[in-house]
Formats: structure tokens, C-alpha cells, sequence
DNA sequence: AACTCGGACAACCGCATTGTT
DNA sequence: AAACAATGCGGTTGTCCGAGT
């Protein structure tokens, strides 16, 4: 390890500023000796915890405060559980990161032994784990938690508190609960955009998220955060559009709070119609946004929904969950198999790629993109040798789209690492099956199912270089979509689907 | 055997929050 | 109230190691 054992820059280590470079003595950094650890392990004992900027004083520790604390913390105090997270962590840790998003610290305390950077790391690990495959990262019976519209105080920090306060509001009234497996259908196709629910409203705003996955971390949406802030958010990324983005794009009627709540209708995408709570945040700014992958692709921190069993269910903050209550909704609602069990989920609402402001820090976007002038170089190749594609409709192309993407969770459920245990009936490509149950809805302007009708051209607002990008990526893949599925299937995207057993 | 890749882990960094003076 | 220090937190980076090729 040597190129991290180095001497710490005093100007720039924070740790200075922390006054423990008083004496001259340069700081170190990189791995802990053992000969550290024991001085560390000294000082505590003798001192205590805390003061951490201390330690260098009593202890000739040559270590910032801060990194004393973090070693103390992750690897020297006792009742520190080592080794692997059993199944029963691994699952409990789904479920927090469910509800609480990244609050590592948060998750760290309902699981005694470990650390947030532990919990971080794994959950770290298994997202890319995850996406690499394609795979969702939650169970499909997590539903979102209860969100109070009427939080008045949420604000950018608020991603998702569970302050008193909130816990408060949560518990009277105006909690959501949304229904189980609203996400079926989702998928993080390959890292590429999500396809917003037919029913959904798909704002811009809400397909620019935050961080999606400029973040090594993958930080999903919680769709608890408040959305207005989410919007704003999302808005402030988009100068242009803040002449109220919702205004500008087709309008899905919003359903009433009565019809939303308990509805579960799968979609032609299969994706069930879920309730949005962000809808009336959205309000102010010119109209409501339907749909989970609306708070979906808001910002970036992301929850998985949870379980319903009943219409309205109010719940606890997490904070508040007992841990006999998660063990119980785990064991009631949670598959056997901690991680490979998952099928759609929120996840696979993968949001688009966010970075606005620096596009480049992750590269993703523009791998995007990139995919997407290659998809679209094929796309014309394809067009030129097949004219029939020309007949498809808007809402063909949608439903050859999300075929396209079912197809892939066949593969998925296929995977025999994955091993999906999922009942069928909640698997993504019960498209088909969920005409019916969809069926129960009107169903909006076809305009408004189009995912790609970003490209409509209202939405202009100024920002033509993003209206442009998103415009080819989301048309380009969707009629890549199309032309595969051309090639592959000339009966229909649903006889693409072997059945199922 | 050499190489690549991905997982696991440790540690750092920067910012936010809280406490103290 | 303001400034500063201490602490906490989340994101990111770097390294090691084992598996696969």
C-alpha cells in the first residue's frame, strides 16, 4: 500500500483545519498500522470517544482527528460484527435502503455491528452487481413508503428525514401507500433510459434526475423527497424549462387521490399504474406528473416501493419500525433469497443521466448517447431496407419498446444466477396478460403514453442542445427497439416471449 | 503464468450539521 | 449573532485479492 501511505498535504487536508497540525507534525494518511490501532485503542480507552482532534496530542498518533474517528468508528470499537452481512442483514439492509435511500448512518443503526461504510460499500457493490445485470435492486413487493403531500418543511436536505416531525405527519393522515410491484415492468435496460409508464405523465424535468448514475453510487430517487424541491431541482439544472415544465408537456388527466391510491393496473408496458403523492407538489408548477417514474427520475436518491396490504396503510418512519416489524414485513413480504429473488422494481426505473451540469463526470450520458447515434445510424440503415417500420404507431412503438425491454427480463429471469423466483404473474412481460386489467383505466391520449413524447415539440423551452439529445437517444432507442424487434418477431413483441412454466 | 475483471474493503474528501465560545 | 471547531455523513477513490480467461 504504499502509494497511499503518504505524508497529508497540510493544505489542503481538512484535518488541519481541525487543529491538529498545530504542532508541525505531518499528518498521515493511507492504511492504519497495527502500532496505530493500538494507540488509538489506548487513547480511548483512556479518553473516551469524541475529541478526536486530540488524539494526535495524547497519543502522538500522527493522524487527523477526523481519521481517528473514522478508524474508531469502522474498525476498532468494540462490538464491531465482522465478516460477511448474513442474509437476514443483507435483506434488512434492502429494506432500510427501501425506505431510507442513502442514509448509511440511518441503516447503520438498525443493524448492530456494522458500519455505514460497510453498509455503503455493500450496497455499492451490489448495485453495480445488479445493474451490470440488468437486475432490479429491490423486491418486487416493496412499495413506496408513506409520503405526506402536505409535509410543509421538507426541504433540500429532506431527501428523506425521519425527523420527528415528518414521523408526526406520517402518522396522521395523507400517507400514501402505493401499490406492490408498481414498478413491475421497469427495467435498467442496460443503462439506458427508462421507459416511462403509458399512464404516467413523463415530464423532462423528471426525466433529467439529479445524480442517476453519475453517481458511482447509483442514487435512485426516494420518491419521498419532496417533490417540488425535486422539481426544482430538476428545473435549476434546466434554466430553460422553469416557465413550468409540467405545462409544457401532454397531460395525463390526474387521477383523483380516491381512484389512485389502491390501484394496481398493469400497463401495457406491464407496468402497474401507481399513485403519485408528488402529483400535488407538482401543482404549482403548472400541472400535476403522474406516475411513479416521475419521482423516479426526479432526483437522485431513490426508494423501492413497499408492500400494500391494504388500500391506505399508514406506517411508521423507520426510524420507528421496530425491529420485529421489519423482520416481520420481511418475513411476510420479503422472497427467500435476499438479493436474487428481485424482480421489476423501481429500479429498474433507471433514471437518465443527470449530470446536466457537468456532463462529462461520468461518462454514462454520453455512452448514452453514444449508444444512440449508433442505434440511429442502424435505425436508418434499417429504415431503408424495411419500410414497414414507417407504419408502426406511437403506441406500437411503445409497446414493441417495452416488448424490447421484456424481453430483456426474460433474459433476466433466465439468468440462472439471478434465479427469479418471482410468481409470473408479477413479472414484467405479463404486458399481454395486464391488457385486461388496464383496460380498467380510459386510456389517456396516446400522446401522453409515448415515452418518447419529449420529443414533442413544445418542449423546446430554449434548451435545444438537451431537447435535441434527449430527442435522439429516446427516439433512436425506441425505434432500435422497433427495428430488432422487426427483425426478430414478425407476429408480435408478445410472441417474442417464450412461456413462461 | 500472465493478464483482466470485478468484488470487497479501507480510507479520503468535501460538505453539512451541531456545539461552543 | 457570528465565528470557529468538532463531528457526522455521504460520495468517491484507490488498493488488494480471487476468479476467470
Amino acid at each position: 500500500m504504499g502509494p497511499k501511505d503518504k505524508i497529508s498535504s497540510p493544505s489542503i487536508d481538512e484535518c488541519v483545519s481541525g487543529g491538529s497540525m498545530g504542532g508541525g507534525t505531518p499528518l498521515k494518511k493511507g492504511p492504519w498500522t497495527s502500532a496505530e490501532d493500538s494507540l488509538l485503542v489506548d487513547y480511548v480507552q483512556k479518553h473516551g470517544e469524541g475529541n478526536w482532534n486530540a488524539v494526535q496530542k495524547y497519543s502522538g498518533l500522527s493522524r487527523c482527528g477526523k481519521s481517528c474517528r473514522l478508524r474508531w468508528a469502522n474498525h476498532l470499537r468494540p462490538n464491531l460484527k465482522k465478516g460477511a452481512f448474513t442474509p437476514e442483514e443483507e435483506q434488512k439492509i434492502i429494506e432500510l435502503h427501501s425506505q431510507m435511500g442513502n442514509k448509511w448512518a440511518r441503516m447503520a443503526a438498525h443493524l448492530p455491528g456494522r458500519t455505514d461504510n460497510e453498509i455503503k460499500n455493500y450496497w455499492n457493490t451490489r448495485i453495480k452487481r445488479r445493474l451490470r445485470a440488468g437486475l432490479p435492486l429491490y423486491p418486487s413487493d416493496m412499495c413506496l413508503h408513506p409520503y405526506n403531500e402536505n409535509q410543509p418543511g421538507l426541504n433540500a436536505s429532506d431527501d428523506f428525514n425521519y425527523d420527528d416531525n415528518h414521523s408526526n405527519e406520517l402518522l396522521h393522515g395523507n400517507s400514501f401507500n402505493f401499490p406492490g410491484h408498481m414498478f413491475d415492468g421497469m427495467k435498467v435496460s442496460q443503462g439506458l433510459i427508462s421507459y416511462a409508464s403509458p399512464l404516467m405523465g413523463f415530464s423532462p424535468g423528471n426525466a433529467i434526475g439529479r445524480q442517476g448514475f453519475g453517481s458511482q453510487n447509483y442514487n435512485f430517487l426516494n420518491p419521498t423527497m419532496n417533490c417540488t424541491k425535486q422539481l426544482q431541482e430538476s428545473e435549476t439544472l434546466f434554466p430553460h424549462v422553469q416557465d413550468g415544465i409540467a405545462s409544457r408537456i401532454p397531460q395525463v388527466e390526474p387521477l383523483s387521490v380516491s381512484d389512485r391510491i389502491p390501484l394496481k393496473v398493469h400497463q401495457p408496458f406491464g407496468f402497474p399504474c401507481d399513485s403519485d403523492p408528488c402529483n400535488k407538489d407538482l401543482a404549482p408548477y403548472g400541472g400535476a406528473v403522474n406516475g411513479s417514474h416521475a419521482h423516479t427520475l426526479l432526483n437522485g436518491n431513490f426508494s423501492a416501493p413497499r408492500p400494500i396490504t391494504g388500500s391506505v396503510e399508514l406506517e411508521l418512519p423507520s426510524l420507528q419500525y421496530p425491529d420485529t416489524d421489519l423482520g416481520s414485513w420481511s418475513a411476510s413480504h420479503a422472497p427467500p433469497d435476499p438479493i436474487d429473488t428481485y424482480v421489476q422494481s423501481p429500479s429498474g426505473t433507471m433514471s437518465l443521466q443527470s449530470d446536466v451540469e457537468s456532463p462529462r463526470k461520468s461518462g454514462l450520458l454520453e455512452a448514452l448517447i453514444y449508444e444512440a447515434q449508433m442505434l440511429g445510424n442502424e435505425k436508418n440503415n434499417l429504415s431503408e431496407k424495411s419500410s414497414s417500420s414507417s407504419v408502426f404507431t406511437p403506441c406500437e412503438a411503445v409497446e414493441s419498446a417495452a416488448a424490447n425491454i421484456c424481453e430483456a427480463d426474460y433474459e433476466l429471469f433466465h439468468d440462472p444466477i439471478s434465479q427469479h423466483t418471482a410468481p409470473i404473474s408479477e413479472n414484467p412481460f405479463g404486458a399481454a396478460a395486464s391488457v385486461e386489467s388496464s383496460s380498467q383505466l380510459a386510456p389517456p391520449d396516446p400522446s401522453s403514453w409515448r415515452p418518447d413524447f419529449l420529443l414533442d415539440s413544445s418542449w423546446h423551452v430554449g434548451n435545444t442542445n438537451y431537447h435535441s439529445m434527449f430527442s435522439n437517444t429516446i427516439e433512436s432507442l425506441l425505434n432500435a427497439d422497433l427495428s430488432a424487434e422487426q427483425k426478430q418477431s414478425p407476429v408480435g413483441p408478445s410472441s417474442k416471449f417464450p412461456k413462461v412454466d
